[in-house]
DNA sequence: ATCATATTCCATTGATTACTTGAATACTTG
DNA sequence: CAAGTATTCAAGTAATCAATGGAATATGAT
């Protein structure tokens, strides 16, 4: 191989390096975990992260530089989302990467989560049967805003934080499946632990939206468009 | 959000983070993109990416220890190997995130390759249609050890630094397909400059044995499995 | 056993990284 | 134009990483 090939792979593979760097850092990686649920101010993603602003500007901008995100000023805020959706799958197939390859993610999942995992749940394959089915109703527990981004077509908005006014609104004579934003998250499963002990018959999703558009579920959005 | 949510949403995205810090390094893609071709010792390994062994041996340890490479004892040697073909997928994917997100590249191929790209070349799904079409003739000219662990089903082991001898075997009346590692490869641009220098009507492919799986080519393989 | 070979371990170097703090910028709104 | 707010920039520190060269292991052959 000469000179010229060997600088020429070098270069390359080190500018591929570079989106494996933006995505070596947990804090990144949740980062984009959250904007693919939606778009979001720099303070909304900081406090949602537990970081301070600059530190979160700064992951931000490293995530920008390789265009893995994108900015867009609204009024005062600066709104980040991700490029593409071929981005959220690249996340996707790094966490199911991790899933199935690293023990010690599902040491941290049973050592956190115990026997609330297994409460009944269902997985996007299992809930796509259930829908084509029929009689199930579907219940989106996210904040409001994300909802709105985009949530299944069909579900119910009932944020955990106001599940209990809302409960009104839920069948009593049907099952519920409630998702949130995927499985490192737990308000699927905080909700469900809510509606079962007030006698509704319901179960938690482990996936979410990025899962469900991967799997080509409708997807609905409202208001304006990201 | 209690403290223990975030602990746990902390640990989780760590660990996804270790799978990221291993694909952060141009080096450890470049091993990555290596083995995809098949299983190779450490020294091997080393001098095709031209650095010493020591180093290599821990690039591959760190590739290891988040279960991306298998190792295996052959004799005095140790092969390593990818663990499963999700890997060369994942490889994949940051390849073609980067062609399309970062100009950088296209500017690097523009500088190195030049005009040898303009060459004619076609991708994979070309390549998939001309096959279809019949009566054009495949060459691997890739080093035979690569072309023995799988290359394409019909298709002639040329490699590139005998390609001279093997010319007798390529037919003069057909167009001739050349493909090799893959996008960062130049063997298979080497061959056809060449091949069509001596007389034959060829055109490299610009895809490697790893798109070739992903688009569900045909693969064969030769001698002891992997 | 002893030697040779392939690989890994270890200590050191210089370079990069994450995070914090405080100041600077870039907008919008009055 | 001035004030206010959201975001970014800059500098400093502690931690981590890539690469090197040499010592240590492990296996196979003599």
């Amino acid at each position: 191989m000469t000179m010229r090939d060997r600088e020429f792979k070098s270069a390359m593979y080190e500018s591929l390096a570079r989106v494996g760097k933006a995505i070596s850092s947990g804090r990144r990686i949740e980062l984009l975990d959250l904007l693919s649920q939606g778009p979001r101010t720099v303070e909304s993603l900081a406090s949602e992260v537990d970081q301070t602003i600059s530190n979160t500007s700064q992951h931000l901008q490293v995530l920008r530089r390789v265009n893995l995100v994108q900015t867009k000023r609204n009024g005062t805020y600066i709104t980040y989302a991700l490029a593409d959706d071929q981005i959220a799958d690249l996340i996707r197939s790094l966490r199911l990467m991790g899933m199935t390859h690293l023990a010690e993610m599902r040491v941290t999942m049973e050592r956190f989560l115990g026997d609330r995992t297994r409460l009944d749940s269902i997985d996007g394959l299992e809930l796509l049967r259930l829908m084509q089915a029929g009689s199930i109703t579907l219940v989106d527990v996210r904040p409001s805003a994300e909802y709105r981004a985009g949530h299944l077509a069909g579900a119910i908005s009932a944020p955990l934080c106001d599940i209990k006014a809302r409960m009104a609104e839920l069948p009593r004579d049907q099952d519920i499946a409630a998702y949130c934003r995927g499985p490192f998250c737990v308000m699927a499963i905080d909700a469900v632990e809510i509606l079962v002990r007030n006698g509704f018959r319901a179960f938690h999703v482990t996936e979410g939206i990025a899962d469900f558009r991967a799997l080509n579920l409708a997807i609905e959005t409202e208001g304006a468009p990201a």
